[in-house]
DNA sequence: TTTTTATATATAAAAATCTTACATATATTT
DNA sequence: AAATATATGTAAGATTTTTATATATAAAAA
């Protein structure tokens, strides 16, 4: 089937993919490819959707970049692909959060009206 | 002089450029392109960095989109070229805020620990 | 029993976005 | 005199994402 539900359609995913991927691995432990993508489904009420096409090269150049390690096996005469965090790959899953908490909290800064100064 | 600071470096700025220059428009009624950079990393404390490689173009084509409209005036000696939303705009402005918001609160979502599930 | 939906991974072309570097110019501060 | 701050912009290149395509099995529905 094609993948056709895109939630809000959000431009704003864009950036935070390797972060929701890496979190959820620090999380799970072990998982593949579109377990990840039905979880985010799932915990967001449908509000954050992943796309395979952007899913799958993001944990390619994860896994190339040391983060993550793979395992394939078959499940139900599907293959399965289940992929792990290597111990940079969970340091740099904590650090992303973290990052990312600090981008929320400076655009809350922005997004909040400004206080009125109080003139004497 | 170049520009060289780049606060967090923030990948998460990718997305969320349109809806920063909007939301700032929207309060400030006017704005100039540097003024945009300057207020940002203000009022988020050098947290969010503007480039100008990225804010001019994003400025051209949101009135080239319909979203502003500009006008362009002498200070100083400097050329000042003043953006503001049309109705459009602020409507859109108003929108990309709200997206936002839902965007974080799935994003927390998943950030969050998930609950254990009590077992009876 | 045939079609659709769900499960499962993946690539490739094209579009969108962003970074980095470059280019220009005046005013102010050191 | 040099450096920094103010001010706008373009262009090449890199990165990221969307959309479309390809393949294959299992389960459910028509």
């Amino acid at each position: 089937m094609a993948q056709t539900e895109t939630g809000t359609g959000s431009e704003f995913l864009r950036g935070t993919l390797k972060t929701i991927v890496l979190k959820l691995l620090a999380e799970n432990g072990r998982m593949y490819g579109y377990e990840i993508t039905q979880q985010t489904k799932d915990r967001t009420n449908g509000e954050i959707v992943l796309t395979f096409g952007a899913l799958y090269p993001v944990l390619h150049k994860l896994e190339q970049e040391g983060f993550l390690t793979t395992e394939s096996e078959e499940a139900d005469g599907r293959l399965r692909k289940y992929y792990s965090l290597t111990p940079i790959g969970t340091q740099t899953a904590e650090q992303k959060v973290n990052d990312f908490e600090r981008f929320v909290e400076a655009m809350r800064l922005l997004m909040q009206p400004q206080p009125q100064l109080a003139l004497a």
